[in-house]
DNA sequence: CTTGACATAGAACACCCGTTCATGGTATAA
DNA sequence: TTATACCATGAACGGGTGTTCTATGTCAAG
């Protein structure tokens, strides 16, 4: 099932599909992986095609010229990128901003992103940090997070929280421990801090980070 | 240009692609076509693809099978996008990948990044960080960096550097001082290192960093 | 009516494409 | 060694596929 599991050969050859449909729109022949690859036997291509078909891979169509599917692609026709709103700022002191499902797609600024670092679609925003208050969680100024909108959480997921009382907004990884609630930083070599559940109130689930430096 | 000039043959026709493609992951062939709407003359249908493609609606590339291509769908995205070659891995006590020009294009894994995460292109590669041993640069094991080849910098630039006496490599933000260079985490909170310039070798101009959860 | 542009049909051609078969090489295990 | 699974090669077969040519019909302009 994993890549690891294949030849060179046959990872060469699905990742030759992979970038053929992104640029032509559709998928290539067997005579134009092997043409690519410098294979000549058609055999070839085919025997390694039902490999990867096997590795649950791609998907074949027999009879069928062109009957190449890569699975894991979008299903959906939209396109491999998506734009993500740029809500405003995260800054330790001030709370996040909320997402408005309503507003015109051109009231803020928007991040595009590839399905490569964000598969999600649903309830994505983007914040930029402000401030070096959360360098425990690797993330220094100017660092945009890409976050789901959600108000729950599963032990071990990466979070936005406000914490009530310290009146501070963090990212931690989150653990629920009975009648606490441990919040990891992602930096290992810094303790966890651990808090009530009722001062915990989750603003969402981080997807994402990315720092482009100039 | 607008579908209101096509003939109602012609809007069945734009519709019955699109929905194919949706469906199929490729393509419908001219024969395909004819079958769904009941057109039993290949030239009539060949006739008509032209229409939609002086039309603008649709890109063909002629001799080749199923080779049509709504192009409708998010021009400028698809052009936004580069993909970039993800080497392999960086740790502390390995020496960088060298980027292989002549190897082929299809010999390692990409990423795909749009313009507003990485605005260059030339000689871009991309590393995955294994181990934490450059938290101090904020990056954590799992990581992507964006690299830009280059042997020399700029003070004030974040290099890839790779530390002989140490056998180390490292991404700090690099200054050359006289007969010395300080090498300075991107972690305010932490010291520079100091080191003599011969013991410096460049490895290339960090250009982002990506943070994938889950 | 004649003309010409547009639209459609049907058939034939040459090449494209997936499939299959026979063959052989290279490991690993018995 | 033999057996077996795996991988690669080249060639051939039959049907798929885009193209092109001829013929026909429609409709508006001259």
């Amino acid at each position: 099932m994993a890549l690891s599991e294949l030849s060179e050969r046959q990872r060469s050859i699905y990742r030759f599909i992979k970038q053929f449909y992104r640029e032509h729109g559709y998928p290539p022949t067997i005579r134009e992986i092997g043409n690519a690859l410098n294979i000549s036997s058609t055999s070839v291509v085919n025997y390694n095609l039902n490999r990867l078909e096997e590795a649950g891979l791609i998907e074949r169509h027999r009879e069928v010229s062109r009957g190449l599917r890569i699975v894991d692609e979008r299903q959906d026709g939209a396109g491999a990128v998506i734009a993500v709103p740029l809500l405003g700022t995260i800054a330790a002191g001030e709370p996040i901003p909320v997402l408005d499902e309503s507003s015109s797609p051109y009231s803020h600024d928007v991040i595009q992103l590839t399905r490569d670092i964000c598969k999600e679609t649903e309830g994505i925003y983007a914040l930029r940090v402000k401030g070096n208050s959360m360098i425990d969680a690797l993330v220094n100024d100017g660092d945009i997070v890409i976050v789901r909108h959600q108000e729950t959480a599963r032990n071990g997921e990466m979070v936005a929280v406000w914490l009530k009382d310290r009146e501070e907004t963090t990212l931690k990884r989150i653990f629920i421990e009975g009648d606490r609630v441990r919040l990891q930083p992602a930096n290992p070599t810094m303790k966890p801090i651990y808090v009530a559940p009722e001062d915990v109130q989750i603003q969402g689930k981080v997807i994402a980070v990315v720092r482009s430096l100039n």
